[in-house]
DNA sequence: TACCTATATGACAACGATTACCTCCCTATG
DNA sequence: CATAGGGAGGTAATCGTTGTCATATAGGTA
């Protein structure tokens, strides 16, 4: 009910201008320690709290950051938002969440949205978005998880190449020959780097692949769970799964539980709840969203102090954490194809 | 590096007045259908896009909505979270996501700096914050999951006590009347709640509550995962087991396996990721947080749209979904307590 | 013709903080 | 003693938009 306490009531109370006062609450040197307690007092004792907005008028910029994410509901990201969050929220910064639901138009809505609300930055995990438009514009951006299409930007990532290499070779290392490898669209960058590691391993190896084994269409669980069982039903299926996403990798372990062929090594990309309570318990990479988020805040936050941009790609180191599902061995007596 | 486009510079375009750009802007009926496609025609080839910090100054109210919850990272909150940024987004409206660890401080704070920011509403899920100063304010706010202190205002939520009532009334059905609660601290309302159901439906059955059985501190996974040992480990151990929250269901069932004692009846209030793919899987109650959410933001839409605030609790229903763990019986022989 | 009304438009203040620029006044130095 | 220098503080413009009030023009009525 009470009208909010503005600079000028500060002021007036204190016998002072608008601008001593201003100057208090910017912590400017050129005021006497005398009125600067004063001032202080007095706002406290007037309960005074900035105008954000206005400050953000004048200022230009508003002190908010802008984050995109392609689902925030998905855990990965969910964590990811977390970590942001909370960092930003200890320098007093606001965060804006933004669903791109993995559609090229939200993703463009939404950072043009943040742009016009002057955020004093963005992380963002591109998708197919033209982001060249950014280039002519001095606000800090940081891409997270992949690199955005048409412009270099600074860009915090996991080496998703190397880390599908890295779970190829510790199955084919068990003995496996006959590995599936079930991914989202190609056109996701993340799901072709994955999908291009699992391809070099296999080559490196000199094992060739069964295309009956790809799946390059699995977007979710839901669509995940029947490619289970279709591939259970090929006439030579394969012994060993490499899933290239947490929530494929959700559907097949349903399906494998469903129809009891837990005897197939598994391998995910992404970790996801429960995965190690599961029976076998599920392998995976440890690439933490968590760590990705906090590595992207805290470069943000030395952008928007005035750092210069680090072009180009910082990657997060990737390690697998064997669980079981991983390890299981390859049926002997079958020869090598 | 260009500068933006201000009203102004729309209507020396037009040869017109900034008033009439605005009026055009706001669809404002006074103005004659030749000034207005002239000026439009203008604003899309200047690229004209309205300066929202500006206008929040002036008319006093962002476009934007807070949104506090204790844990975005938790799956149950971030599907609430993007239930509410979906339909916010829908609007044109930002979300600014805030979580407060379950800690006091931080919860008043983020709501302040809400306040200050002039959000055009807020949704929040309450701890033991002090809402009464929200009371001289007309920011409209709506409660989830659980009611405020100290102030009578809008609340969505489930029926935890019914709920409770419900999952007891399931276990003992089942012929278990050595019933382990495990749950969150007591001075978490939501907990209080399912804690009571869980007594009073204990008290309709007539049976005496054992008070090893009972646990109220366990916060989170880990602190959860040892519970279930000691419980185990008691001369006369419980048959079945309540969970009241996902994260301690979470820690409990990791331990259930572990120690390989999935013969254990289990209940889990809340759902969790995979909860339906262990085994046996687990039965829960099916209360969706994008129920919740999306009632919410509805609500929420409609009291900025100036509908009157609904004051009290609307619940949402319940349901129990069974799938395995809930249903196993209890040992037979086993005399009544 | 004088008067009234409705419509279209513009001039100007206001929102609350920041900031460029100006004015005191006190001290120090030649 | 005059003046330069610097500290402390004030005045007013500004950010881009919206709201209030005034004005001009056209058409209708007495």
């Amino acid at each position: 009910m009470s009208k909010p306490v503005r600079l000028i009531d500060v002021a007036q109370a204190t016998n002072t201008s608008i601008k001593t006062v201003s100057r208090v609450l910017n912590g400017h040197p050129r005021v006497s320690d005398e009125t600067r307690t004063r001032v202080q007092e007095k706002m406290t004792e007037l309960g005074y709290q900035v105008d954000v907005v206005a400050r953000s008028l004048r200022t230009g910029v508003d002190n908010v950051i802008g984050l995109v994410v392609p689902k925030i509901g998905d855990p990965f990201f969910a964590e990811l938002v977390e970590e942001v969050e909370e960092e930003a929220n200890r320098r007093g910064i606001g965060v804006i969440v933004g669903s791109t639901h993995w559609e090229l138009d939200r993703e463009v809505d939404l950072v043009q949205g943040f742009k016009q609300r002057r955020v004093a930055g963005m992380i963002i995990t591109p998708q197919d978005a033209d982001y060249s438009f950014v280039k002519d514009s001095s606000m800090p951006i940081v891409f997270v998880d992949r690199a955005p299409r048409n412009v270099k930007g600074e860009v915090i990532r996991v080496d998703d190449k190397k880390g599908a290499e890295l779970a190829t070779n510790h199955l084919i290392k068990h003995g496996h020959t006959k590995i599936a490898f079930i991914g989202d669209k190609l056109r996701i960058k993340t799901s072709k780097l994955r999908f291009d590691g699992f391809k070099s391993a296999m080559a490196a190896a000199k094992i060739a692949i069964n295309d009956d084994y790809i799946i390059n269409n699995a977007e979710n669980a839901e669509l995940a769970e029947p490619v289970f069982e279709e591939l259970m039903k090929l006439d030579n299926p394969p012994t060993a799964i490499f899933c290239a996403k947490s929530e494929i990798s959700i559907g097949i372990v349903r399906a494998m539980h469903r129809i009891n062929r837990t005897d197939i090594a598994f391998f995910s990309f992404d970790d996801f709840t429960m995965a190690d309570s599961l029976q076998p318990a599920v392998t995976i990479l440890d690439h933490s969203p968590r760590v990705l988020g906090r590595a992207a805040i805290k470069r943000l936050l030395e952008r928007m102090d005035g750092g210069a941009p680090r072009v180009g790609e910082t990657n997060i180191p990737l390690k697998i954490i064997e669980r079981g599902s991983g390890e299981i061995k390859a049926p002997s007596g079958k020869a090598r194809k």
